[in-house]
Formats: structure tokens, sequence, C-alpha cells
DNA sequence: AAGTTTGAGTTGACGTGTCACCCCGATGCG
DNA sequence: CGCATCGGGGTGACACGTCAACTCAAACTT
């Protein structure tokens, strides 16, 4: 026999996953710098941003935000530490809890990220949703879900 | 009337957008980690040995590599002074032509990208292929070549 | 021939991410 | 009570990427 799964992928696994590979990248590519250029942001900016937008007074604490936007603490931490020094946010100790932190969002921040949602949607309207048919639309859904849960081992 | 095109996606597009982004961001980490822990080798190392595996003496000029990998030439030769501290490759000054350089794959880089290549197969068929009936491998492809080439405004 | 342009290669500063580890208050339990 | 463990928060070192600018030889121009 030669190979029971191969040393490499089959011709039409390949096809498959250049055209996936070679499309993420540019897909992604082109999402960041359209961000960037339109608004002054990047994607962690906007992550958090449009988190704390969503949240009650526009502030909430690291570990929330680290679980909305999925981000590492120490990844969130660092993030959060350059946006402080942009202006965009402030990080002040909880006044109740000590050993807590609380970051807020500032009016500049506010307008930012305001300004910046109708932009971002326009990107994904022309980068992944206009191209697609209706059919390619619910078909990338049901695609998207399918790659998601099973988790058996992480 | 409301709104045009709106501030934000309406709640199908917004589906659909949450669906894939929250996958690729899974997927691309599952990618990452696996290859990373099962070869040592990040998605940049992969990329730039096996377009060197590929070639003729595992050996090409920084910007046939910057061609292969669609990196652009700062990124490149800064991964690839990266990868010379780790003895993957190295980089020589091309004998004829003076200002000009060649990378070439070290026995270890050889050794590092042949054994990685059936790992990587490996992640690609657990992480995209096989969650996919045979339909949705080919409405994934479609979808992909879709997303690909208009191109108008870059 | 002198001057401009082109392009491969390089550099440095800085933004982004990951890893391993530390700090310390709160919680739980022998 | 004393001690361990947990978890939110933080830090530093280093890998990865982007941007703007520089070098310098070859090619192109006048």
């Amino acid at each position: 026999m030669h190979d029971a799964p191969g040393e490499w992928l089959d011709e039409d696994e390949d096809r498959t996953w250049r055209a996936f590979f070679e499309t993420q990248v540019l897909f992604w590519r082109r999402m960041a710098r359209d961000l960037q250029h339109d608004t002054g942001l990047s994607e962690p900016d906007f992550a958090i941003l449009s988190a704390l937008l969503e949240a009650p007074d526009g502030a909430l604490r690291p570990y929330e935000l680290s679980e909305v936007t999925d981000y590492e603490k120490s990844r969130l931490h660092h993030h959060l530490t350059r946006m402080v020094g942009r202006g965009l946010i402030t990080r002040s100790p909880c006044p109740d809890t000590p050993r807590a932190a609380i970051i807020t969002l500032t009016p500049e921040g506010r307008a930012a990220i305001t300004a910046a949602l109708p932009q971002r949607a326009a990107h994904i309207r022309r980068w992944l949703l206009a191209p697609l048919t209706p059919a390619q639309r619910t078909a990338l859904t049901e695609i998207s879900h399918h790659l998601q849960p099973p988790l058996h081992n992480p």
C-alpha cells in the first residue's frame, strides 16, 4: 500500500485548503487595513471599545472584558495599557473592592467607537456579505457553526 | 424612512458575521497552537520552510520568498533573521550578484519541515475538512473563490 | 556622462500577542 | 487559628507585524 491518510492533502483537500487559506489571509488583511485607515482603530481596539459601549456606564472590569472579547488576561492588560496611553479608556482602582480595576470609556473613546460602528458594518458588507449570494451566506453561517463546537480535545 | 444601509448590521447579517468571526478566531488559534506544540514551528516558519523545500536546492532569494508567501519584504526580512538565529536557514550574500542575498534551508530546517508536513495535514483535516460534509467542502471552496478576486479598489 | 528612477535588501521604532511568572486578597479547610 | 489554594490583576522577555525611511547598484533618461 502507499499510505493511509498520506503525508499531505490529496488534490481535492488541497484545493479547498488553499482557497480557504488564501481567502482568509486576504480578508483579514483588508478588514484590518480598512478599519485602521477609516477609523484609526485596530481590531482589538474595536473589540474592547464595543464591549465597553454596550456596558452600563461604559465601564467593565478587566475579567469581564476578557470574557466578552475572549482575550487572555495578559494580552488584554497590555492592550488596555496602550489604549489608556491613547486616551480611549481610563483604568482606575475600584473604590469598594481594593484589588480590583475598572475600565471606563472616555468621551474620546466613546466618540471613536460610535463613529467606527457604521464603518465597520460597511467593511463587513463589502468584503464578506456583498460578494456572496443569499444561499452562500446561509451556507457560510452553517459551515461556521459546524466548525465551532465539538471541542473534544480543546 | 429609518436608514439606508443602517448604522450596524441587521439581524441576519449579524448572525452570519458573528458565526464567521468567532469561528475564524477559534480556527486560527487551534491551528497555530497545534502547529507550535506538534512541530515547534509557527505559521510563518511553516510558510517559509515549505516554500524553500519546493525550491531547487532548497534555496531562494528573499524577493522570491516574498512572492510565494505574500509577505512584505520587511516582515520577511525580520522573520528570516529570527529563523537564521534558530538554525533553520542560512542567509548568505549571493556570489555573482553583489547586492543580493540567498536563503538556504539547513539540514535542521529540512528535517523540521518534512516532519511538520504530515502534522499540518492532520491539523487541517481535523479542524477544517473532517467536520464538514462533502457538500459543505465544495460550498466552502466556492465561497472562498467568490470572496477572492474582485479587488476593484485594493 | 551626469542625473534620475527602480527595486532588492535592510534598519529602527513601535504596535500586537504569548508565555511564564509574580503579587496579594479572599476563600476554604485541617 | 494557620495554611493552602484560587483567581483577578500585573510584569518582563520575547516572538510577530507594520510603517517609514535608508542604502546602493543597476537601469533608464536626457
